[in-house]
DNA sequence: ATTATCTATAGATCTATAGATAATGC
DNA sequence: ATTATCTATAGATCTATAGATAATGC
């Protein structure tokens, strides 16, 4: 009943090592919690090097990983709901299984990170970022199914971004054995809740 | 009615103006975002003052901060889903209530946390700390009400996990305007769309 | 005497800059 | 010539220690 595998996953549009390094230490660790130097460390050069890399510094790498990471998920994400199979349930499993596949996007987190960094781009406009990059593709395709009948009306956003962040919240507990389960199955179990209820029917 | 001779309005067992502004800062801004300098600055006092307090330095702080949550949030929700009102939906929204009217606790960054702090309590430990304190309760009520038949068998752990993380997770995009609606409305909602689900009945 | 602060300062760590160096590509 | 690294080092920030000081409680 899971869909299976896609054909090819997509090539994704910037490889480039030293962000994907910083994306796992900064999505991990955070802003503060991620040092020059063991970004350099991991990458085995020393840390003056990322300068060639990011003249504007920590500030800058932060800012292209953030922008990265938003991009991917919201094309990755756009395109699997907009994909061929119209069963509401199949769209859900989908999306939860990419957000699955990359490295949990804490989205508060992010917001007050770059509170601290005190950047030119807002908080508010960070948030405005994530919630089209994250929780749109959700609303859209809960919106869909609201229209075809096939879920009662309810509050969108709410439902897009309780799954999201319950998606995302879950996994690391997956990991330390507190819930013991494969994160797909994880995944796939929570957005069977959500459609079911737990009210006897 | 405990004996309130003197008209003090906080009876919360440890009332303690360091660890108090500690807590804000460490759940806000994480270990390695929290800094002493202005965490003193807070407090009007001289950063060498905080050693008096936490001979420890930093870490001990970080200690005392989390361990005061964990209790407080065992011990108070534990009791309150014990509370008389067997009404199952009106324990969930009481523990949410409290969750709510607290500053949110992130389970996943508290462990990864942590991880750097390099602690003698593992993670493992802290992880399970962290389940008694905040999913435990949670788990008992459902196990309760799957007793008395009034919701299907699901898995606790998986619900109380997603219970927890969505109204912790939420509260700050309401704040910040993307969710436009009291924290305690969002989370009353939440629980509704949990209990009914999604589909047409 | 105890409590809670202070000043002064050490030492570690962290980000960033300047300029040199080696390898690669035309 | 460009790319990607290096060494050396400055300067800021951060945690922590030592010892003094003032206020409070017995």
């Amino acid at each position: 009943m899971p869909t299976d595998s896609q054909h090819t996953p997509l090539p994704l549009p910037d490889s480039n090592y030293v962000l994907d390094e910083a994306e796992r230490l900064f999505l991990e660790q955070g802003y503060a919690g991620t040092k020059l130097r063991e970004l350099a460390s991991r990458l085995k050069i020393k840390p003056a090097s990322l300068y060639y890399h990011a003249p504007g510094g920590k500030e800058e790498l932060w800012q292209m990983v953030i922008d990265r990471v938003l991009k991917r998920h919201r094309s990755q994400l756009v395109s699997l709901a907009q994909q061929a199979d119209p069963a509401f349930r199949s769209q859900l499993t989908t999306m939860a299984d990419w957000l699955v596949s990359q490295p949990p996007v804490n989205m508060l987190s992010l917001i007050t990170s770059q509170l601290q960094t005190s950047q030119s781009q807002t908080s508010v406009q960070l948030s405005e970022r994530i919630y089209q990059a994250m929780m749109e593709p959700f609303v859209q395709v809960l919106q869909s199914a609201i229209e075809r009948g096939e879920i009662r009306p309810v509050a969108t956003d709410l439902v897009a971004g309780a799954l999201i962040v319950s998606i995302n919240g879950l996994l690391p507990l997956a990991h330390t054995g507190q819930l013991p389960r494969p994160a797909r199955e994880l995944a796939h179990e929570l957005i069977d809740i959500f459609l079911d209820g737990l009210r006897r029917q």
